[in-house]
DNA sequence: TAGGAAAGAGACAGACCTGTCTCATCACTT
DNA sequence: AAGTGATGAGACAGGTCTGTCTCTTTCCTA
């Protein structure tokens, strides 16, 4: 059903969605407001994907593919687990820096799509649990499985609530505190108590 | 300018809208839906609120009001630090059972309204701030400010990390992660390295 | 009981929304 | 060179959105 597409527009259209919901949120941005930045058709959009919810799952799991690959390159070179840990949390400063940051735009689509079994919201949740389960399979080479478990758990929230914290303007103080938690977190969960 | 309302009907639109908005989202909320709900005339909303963004913010105001006051309770019974912390934390397990739990509205809003000059924006921080704020006076009184304040910082992203994975359907493993790590965090910051 | 403020009811405007349809045009393959 | 499928362009439908306006009714108070 959807066309082949040689030319690449569907990942045309995949990369201006993503620009304008990552800006605008995913209700305030129309069909029409993507079509002209992608410069395309109207049609051509809606051969590639029936419906709105359709380009914003499309967008969600682009994105989240490119993370798991940046994330991915990143694990190879760092040793121990807590090494790893601290590579994703450079990966999160880099991105609190950019100027285009505007928060994460899975949290976001779990905010505007709450229904439980709506198809953007489990796209933006099975994100969030790929970074926990990455977590849990680093921190499980260095301490049996249950601290692994409840440790990479905390870390996800921490990373959350340090995402957020940076979208309210205060990056520096979220990095800085978010590191020194992760080094605690890691700590006590390899020494329990 | 607003009507003094001594019938308390502008009570009544936001208390409905917090209801609708907390369940669909702000900008999927419309006008129309909550005087339906509120059972009051459309004019009589625009009377007390000019504009939808008014409402919002009145929404989200009152909704801080009240949770400074819950806490404001709780925070007088207990005695150590750890232990006011504690309670807040128990706070948010009783917030994440509660049937009608639907994530942050306050995250929500910053995710709905990315503009950092735009008023639900900045309604919306100074809730998370305050409850930074409030952690970190609690912890300033059992060690030094610098210290307290990263504390503080990361237990409101824990907070919010663990918000999010409760919305996300694991309420019980973010809450017990978060009070593991919560203690993890305060105890490092107690003793620096 | 009279006056004035608040609220009700609903039509209305103008913009925007998603999604459909038609028909012309382009590009590539065979 | 012909055919086939993707694309372009834009009108169009039907609904929803916010916000305004007018007129009537209710309610509280003085």
């Amino acid at each position: 059903m959807t066309p082949s597409s040689p030319s690449g527009k569907r990942q045309h259209v995949v990369d201006a969605a993503y620009a304008l919901f990552k800006r605008d949120g995913f209700h305030a941005t129309g069909i029409d407001r993507i079509i002209a930045e992608a410069d395309i058709a109207k049609m051509t959009m809606y051969r590639h994907f029936p419906a709105k919810d359709d380009l914003i799952v499309a967008v969600l799991e682009h994105r989240a593919a490119r993370f798991e690959r940046q994330l991915d390159r990143l694990a190879a070179t760092a040793g121990t687990a807590a090494a790893k840990i601290a590579t994703i949390l450079d990966w999160h400063e880099r991105w609190f820096r950019d100027p285009d940051f505007h928060g994460c735009l899975f949290a976001h689509a779990l905010a505007e799509f709450g229904d439980t079994d709506h198809p953007v919201f489990k796209a933006a949740s099975r994100q969030k649990n790929g970074l926990r389960k990455r977590m849990r399979s680093i921190l499980e080479k260095e301490m049996p499985t249950e601290p692994a478990e409840g440790a990479a758990a905390a870390l996800l929230m921490l990373i959350e609530g340090a995402t957020l914290m940076a979208q309210m303007g205060e990056a520096t103080a979220a990095i800085d505190s978010a590191r020194k938690a992760a080094s605690a977190i890691i700590a006590s969960a390899r020494v329990p108590p």
